[in-house]
RNA sequence: GCCGACGUAGCUCAGCUGGUAGAGCACUUCACUCGUAAUGAAGGGGUCCCCGGUUCGAGUCCGGGCGUCGGCUCCA
């Protein structure tokens, strides 16, 4: 049989011969140095026979960057990790270890609990491992025979994935470890260059919190020490732009132990805060969004209504009242309050679509534990509107929030991941209609030519949506957006406009919320500039910076003068050196610095820019340029 | 909510096996009046997260609570 290899030139081997087969015949080293196959994107272990005109890349401990590469590295060392602390820790039960993005991680279940004191034994042991050198061995084994050997040695969660296990089973050694596994896996364990345990977690069997919780233990693993190096100091470097730290450093924000949640907005961050609402005032204003403001707290009958009381009150605020009084609720969502300013007026089909806009404060009652930055708060705001519309009109409404949403975050130079979630198991209606709204909202999408992510069963139990994710700085993704449809809460409220028939319809309803809360949106905006705000967005523009204490009434009247068109200005008259003033201007990442000294006029500003481009301009050239910004 | 860790000055952090708290930056004052990333000196500043316990004595040890961080689950 033939192979043919990536320069197209084919390789004559024997029938049923491996990837490792197909190494060795093209030379010797390359066979102590394959670590797996890789045919038309799929990986294979070198152990396995390759198929007669079978396209092949044989992948090596040179190919140290490659992800496939790596993820077989790391998973093979999830695998010693398995192996360690069965050593260390008698009694263990091993659950499951894949490798992840950027590492790998095994599930556990200890007979008394670890610390992060342990993974330092553990990494020794681990590496121990290494040195004395581990061989691998794939072997094909019956579902039957698996399950016995898995009993045998008391492996209870092996056991259960051996029962719910598709195709073939096989099984890795290395040493006196065997696990259940698809592979691939490396040859033996010499590429292994560079590992470290990275953290200590609790997680759940099978990801269900009805579960029981195991303890997983997460590290990573390269082929190269310098490249371990190289990923921690990328990971320091991400911390340098974690919003938490930028909020404190740049003074935008803090969030208190006397309000877990909320954040404290600190002058510098509302004016992020104002200009985002604007935008968004502009925008919707733009696309005949009507804005409207309704009540923060509901009577219980509300929420009952809306199905709040019933699916969500564990995550609301419910205020203590006077014993005779009515028992009232924070709104976790303005849905509510916009179904009843509908249907406190008789509609008519020629209102339609009728698009209510409000981002006042909604209260959600999150698990401790979930809490983060302003990337999860109990004080969130959002850029919420519901849109009330006519069957036949939804599927031009998703398109335009769809449009609306990138315009948005093109606006940023942000690239937001678009993910539809369908039908849930426990939904309302009827097949039929959710095969209406589905498809409505997949015509959308395909007509904005927007590539998504189809989540089948997660939409909510009243209607399929579209999402919008963002990822932090330290590689975690968020939801951002949201667009909605619903069916169910128009008709929980009885509302109704009058069609051209002169009958009452019930209208649809999209919720939709596009940057989605503006805490977390300015969490991840912060992060996606690194501080670095755009001009329109800087909390302070420009900094005029009188060399002596003679400049600074010339220093104040140049302010004045920018101040005037609008222009968020300060002067720094400290007593300090032109240099101190210029490295915390630079600390702050003020866009603009103006040194004003005797060599300056309003014919000729010494104008710097962030990181240090300088540029010598009129007054009235400034202002020309910055109101092009 | 669950697992693990952490909580010391405005910020970042040090404080060994228990003996009554420290640095850098920031702040204030003084001197310097300065040309594109840190001028020098002096000074002020702390219920060591909270409550309880052990102890002659707790920032340090133990228990509980709150908060934060890394994950899990859940969610914008």
């Amino acid at each position: 049989m033939k192979v043919v290899l990536p320069d197209n030139s084919e390789l004559e081997l024997p029938d049923g011969a491996t990837g490792r087969d197909a190494a060795a015949a093209i030379g010797p080293k390359l066979a102590e140095q394959a670590v797996l196959v890789r045919s038309d994107g799929h990986v294979q272990d070198l152990r396995l026979p390759l198929q007669d005109g079978q396209k092949i890349q044989i992948l090596t401990t040179r190919d140290k960057d490659d992800p496939d590469a790596l993820y077989v590295l790391r998973h093979s060392t999830a695998h010693l990790l398995a192996e360690a602390v069965r050593r260390l820790y008698p009694g263990v039960k091993i659950a499951i270890g894949p490798p992840i993005e950027n590492g790998f991680y095994y599930d556990f279940d200890f007979p008394e609990p670890i610390s992060e004191a342990d993974l330092e034994r553990i990494e020794a042991e681990l590496l121990r491992e290494i040195a004395e050198g581990r061989e691998w061995n794939r072997e094909e084994v019956s579902r039957e025979e698996a399950r016995r050997r898995f009993e045998a040695e008391d492996e209870p969660y092996k056991v259960e994935l051996v029962d719910t296990a598709d195709g073939d089973i096989s099984f890795y050694t290395q040493g006196d470890f065997t696990d259940l596994c698809r592979g691939p896996h490396l040859q033996n364990a010499a590429p292994i260059k560079a590992v470290k345990l990275t953290g200590l977690a609790g997680a759940y069997w099978r990801g269900d919190e009805h579960n029981k919780q195991l303890t997983r233990i997460y590290g990573t693993a390269f082929y190269d020490q310098a490249d371990l190096d190289a990923y921690l100091e990328r990971l320091e470097q991400a911390r340098e732009r974690d919003h938490r730290r930028l909020g404190t450093q740049l003074d935008l924000f803090h969030l208190s132990e006397h309000s877990p949640g909320s954040p404290f907005w600190h002058p510098k961050g509302m004016v992020i805060w104002n200009e985002l609402e604007e935008l968004r005032r502009r925008e919707n204003q733009r696309r005949s969004y009507l804005e409207v403001k309704t009540p923060l707290l509901y009577d219980i009958d509300t929420y009952v209504t809306s199905g709040h009381y019933d699916n969500y009150a564990e995550n609301m605020f419910f205020v203590e009242q006077h014993e005779d009084e009515k028992r009232l609720a924070l709104k976790p969502m303005n849905c509510p309050g916009h179904m009843l300013l509908f249907g406190s007026q008789l509609r008519s089909y020629r209102q339609l679509p009728m698009r209510f806009a409000e981002s006042s404060t909604l209260h959600r009652d999150e698990p401790s534990g979930t809490l983060h930055g302003l990337l999860r708060v109990k004080h969130i705001t959002q850029d919420d509107a519901h849109i009330f519309c006519a069957p036949d009109q939804i599927e031009d409404e998703i398109f335009a929030c769809l449009d609306f949403a990138s315009y948005l975050y093109d606006l940023f130079g942000m690239e937001a991941r678009f993910e539809l979630s369908t039908r849930p198991e426990k939904k309302l209606g009827t097949d039929e209609e959710w095969d209406f709204t589905e498809s409505a909202l997949r015509n959308a999408l395909d007509r904005r030519g927007i590539d998504y992510l189809v989540h089948e069963g997660d939409g909510a139990f009243y209607g399929p949506k579209i999402d919008l994710h963002m990822t932090d700085v330290l590689g975690r993704s968020w939801q951002m957006g949201t667009i909605q449809l619903d069916s169910q809460m128009p008709a929980r409220f009885q509302l109704a406009y009058m069609g051209a028939d002169n009958q009452e319809h019930t209208p649809y309803v999209i919720h939709r919320a596009l940057l989605g809360s503006l805490e977390r949106f300015i969490g991840i905006l912060i992060e996606h500039y690194g501080g670095e705000f755009p001009f329109w967005l800087a909390p302070v523009q420009l900094l005029v910076l009188p060399v002596g204490a003679d400049h600074r009434g010339a220093a104040h009247a140049l302010a004045d003068r920018l101040r005037e068109p609008g222009y968020r200005i300060e002067v720094d008259e400290r007593d300090d050196t032109v240099d101190k003033r210029i490295r915390d201007a630079e600390l702050e990442k003020i866009p603009y610095v103006i040194v004003y000294g005797d060599r300056e006029s309003d014919a000729s500003l010494a104008i710097r820019e962030r990181h240090g481009a300088q540029s010598t301009k009129s007054l009235d050239e400034l202002l020309k340029d910055l109101a092009t910004l």
